[in-house]
DNA sequence: TGGCATAAAGTTACCGTTAACGCAACGATC
DNA sequence: GATCGTTGCGTTAACGGTAACTTTATGCCA
């Protein structure tokens, strides 16, 4: 389908020219009146902002983008927007960014590679300052793109393997091995994952490793894993534990690729008159906002994702302004709550 | 701080005059490559193609948008991001302006009037092709700029007002009235309300608006009302039961601003030793994806967040083919569950 | 074979803004 | 009083792309 403006007559949009009529000067000096006030007399810089004022004038950034040579965009690129995956971190970016007067542009690429390709190329045709993408793994043409693009590029969420320019996030293979040591330590021994795990979520993935790595090393017999491409919900998380318990009898310990799964699993623990800590632990991630209020209160693994926020803003900030390019840990914590303490 | 790019030489990202002066054509014939791909011969346009790809070619939408009539830009404002308030809203918009080639730009006022203000002028200022808001009550300014800019204009989330353009919502007072009348209707006749209520937030006084109708009605004594600026969490939900029940021992219902403050009013009546549902019932707001795994289950209130993105995409794409400007009302839907049914 | 429609490419102007440069008026300097 | 640096503004030329128009090549028909 074809999108065009209804008929180009009827908008009537003010431009620099408009107020330069008004006020009786050239355009040029208008533009000044907004991008360099000393250098115009305030008198006349007054009359000039009355007019934009009255005819509420709003620069036109393609224009100036275009013939500036900065831009104030910064693409931001999530795998996902449901349950508050990432909304805290663009939230906290967001506003961060607004200090500086760069302005978000975000897309939302649902683990999808292709719509990754898509959106990024989308993106870049805004010709952004920098852009900040959730995860290191990416196609390679979007890597291709990114790096063509020859400005700031900022990988959020995960550290562990090659980036592009600069990161912002944590090592998830070792949020796995601290739920597997975790659970173990509490004298757990057969040991599931279970949660929605979409194909390019690769973090899971690398979650999962940690967890199935650190088992290895304390001896215990492999994970069994159930998982599900579809979108993690209650819903899922409770038809993965009851199919997962149907097969496997002896698991007593459930690790989840999120808390919202896990409130399922929690639920479909109590349908089948398992205890929870004492005959089975459950241990999610990404420390929702309601795993403290769930009964029993869920043990997790929350991700500093303000922080995270944060430090892209800084990091974008830092790299326009040509610091040199790095990577930034951030903290996470192990969050133990009565789903595990027995 | 003011944000430059680095060196201007060193930039060096092909435009079209690149691809085609490599291919040893027009810039115009590389343009309508893209644009009339019909009007090119084939074994040209494979050429041309072929050093797009090559090059790592992204077009310029500032030039684009500069030049041509038309934007594929929809500015979207949102008051929070906590929560999946909204996340999925944008969500559901997002995939469907896709469709579209739209592209969603974001901004995000954290309930600040300035910051709707100055948030709202820098989306004018990409001209985008329509603009899709939270709410229906914005300072006077914004309205004035919003119609000024001679573009669809979408308001979602609450339908209660004075509507600028098209709005896809729904009537918070009347969400207010079934929370009242269900615990009216449950045997409830002491009822408060409970949660964060930010200045700009309407429809949280729109939906306390309701309620407080709905139990005059029915002949109760006022509704306590205890809440606080700061943003919704079940921390606060928590700290304002405690407080509110201390004050109004008398107090047999709760309705709470959001679930994510119900689930702390329902952690603390679980420490005061008060029963849910049989002493007090509580009911939330907005249907978070935890209402049902808490303990006792949250009754709640579940507005069709998906639906409220897709039919301001359909709005959008219907405005700007000049379709007459509407009210889609959009469904919500009381869920009882344990929390008020005794 | 000339005339004419059509296809395929090139030319030109313009979108709104900014940067570089130019120039007049004025006060300070020696 | 000629020189010079400021201040304050105007002029002009981009930025990269698109649309309207023009030109050239090609095929078809009488």
């Amino acid at each position: 389908m074809t999108i065009e403006l209804s008929d180009k007559v009827a908008r009537n949009v003010p431009t620099l020219a408009s107020i330069a009529e008004r006020v009786g000067v050239s355009v040029n000096t208008v533009s000044r009146a907004l991008r360099a006030p000393h250098t115009v007399r305030i008198e006349l810089r007054r009359q000039i902002n009355a007019a934009m004022e009255e005819l509420n004038y709003v620069p036109n950034r393609l224009a100036g983008g275009l013939s500036g040579t900065r831009s104030d965009i910064v693409g931001v690129v999530v795998t996902s927007l449901y349950y508050s995956e990432f909304a805290n971190i663009i939230d906290t970016l967001q506003s961060a960014l607004l200090e500086h007067d760069l302005q978000v542009m975000l897309a939302n690429t649902r683990y999808n590679a292709d719509q990754e390709l898509r959106l990024v190329r989308s993106i870049l045709s805004w010709r952004p300052a920098a852009v900040a993408i959730i995860g290191v793994d990416h196609p390679p043409k979007v890597v291709e793109l990114l790096k063509a693009a020859d400005i700031p590029i900022i990988e959020m969420w995960d550290t562990g393997g090659e980036v592009i320019d600069t990161a912002v996030g944590f090592d998830h293979a070792r949020v796995g091995a601290a739920q597997a040591n975790h659970l173990i330590g509490q004298g757990y021994r057969r040991l599931a994952f279970v949660g929605s795990v979409r194909e390019n979520d690769k973090r899971a993935q690398k979650r999962l490793s940690g967890l199935e790595a650190a088992a290895a090393t304390a001896g215990l017999p492999d994970i069994v894993k159930h998982t599900a491409q579809q979108g993690g919900s209650p819903e899922l998380g409770e038809r993965l534990a009851t199919e997962l318990l149907e097969r496997h009898p002896e698991i007593d310990a459930i690790a989840c690729n999120s808390d919202v799964v896990a409130f399922g699993v929690l639920r479909a623990l109590r349908k089948l008159g398992r205890r929870v800590p004492q005959d089975i632990g459950v241990v999610g991630f990404g420390d929702n906002e309601a795993a403290s209020c769930v009964s029993p209160s869920l043990t997790t693994v929350r991700p500093d994702r303000e922080r995270i926020g944060k430090l892209t803003a800084e990091a974008i900030v830092a790299r326009i302004n040509d610091a040199k390019s790095y990577t930034a840990p951030v903290e996470w914590e192990l969050i133990v709550r009565e789903s595990t303490v027995r």
